[in-house]
DNA sequence: GCTGAAAACAAATTATG
DNA sequence: CATAATTTGTTTTCAGC
């Protein structure tokens, strides 16, 4: 990983549609350099994969909703079959065991409060371990990147 | 936005090296009509663009923290001079302005706890607007998608 | 909005220095 | 790591339904 691959990367994580040819001409490379260094990186799993991203407002999921999950005991097998379940719900989409009084950060995405009304009402509280939960609405997304300060 | 569309965007936001081929075989159509349904997407907005995922471990970037923050006043120019301040810091990959005790809720992502107490005495609480800020830290990642539950 | 075929282009591989 | 040639496959355009 020299200062290369990490302009690479850079680039990639904001727009994987470049081509190695133009890639190449940004960094003053060979397009064949610059096409395997990107194999490698991919092969070192440094790559994990590409994806598109979506709007969340055109398609109408730009309810965004952060649940502070407390267990109610935590021996390991409550732990590991909580973290499973929550794993499974698709609008769930990240799960952080956090230090501090709760225990878990979810950051879940839905329609609108209906639709988080729905979900809280008959996915995540039918999870037997949870003791209690906190939500926060987000009033207004300031900021969102997938981008790593590389 | 039919049902065709919806696995469409399904499939890519999972996958976006899908060729039009491909995902016209598993669609049932020809390579042409996901092609055209692809460019609209993009061309509406649904799509906002192609990225590559790279892994935090790998890169040494696995530490993450989300930190809450109050600001000391509430008046405009304040709300939207800290908002300006903190989109500029690479370190914060999402900023969101939340309902309940505290104002916002960033996400940091650095190399470890050093990186983070530099982090925040030189970068995040120079930000005059600041009241107070309480740190979380994660323990363990147990979920993280990009992908929305379409 | 779809199909099928053709044209244009980029990716991937190989050879050579 | 560069250049160049080649193969393979994908993207993009187009005529036609």
């Amino acid at each position: 990983m020299d200062e290369t691959d990490k302009k690479i990367l850079q680039q990639l994580q904001r727009n994987s549609k470049l081509t190695t040819k133009a890639l190449a001409a940004d960094l003053g490379l060979s397009a064949t350099a610059v096409y395997e260094r990107i194999r490698r990186l991919e092969r070192n799993g440094m790559i994990l994969g590409y994806v598109a991203r979506i709007d969340p407002v055109k398609v109408h999921l730009d309810f965004r909703v952060f649940c502070q999950v407390k267990l109610s005991q935590h021996v390991q097998h409550q732990i590991r079959t909580f973290e499973k379940e929550v794993d499974q719900l698709k609008e769930v989409v990240s799960c952080y065991h956090l230090g501090g009084e709760y225990d878990y950060l979810l950051e879940i995405c839905v329609r609108d409060m209906a639709a988080y009304r729905e979900f809280m009402v008959s996915k995540l509280t039918l999870i037997p371990q949870i003791g209690s939960t906190h939500s926060a609405f987000v009033i207004n997304t300031v900021k969102q990147t997938h981008e790593l300060p590389l």
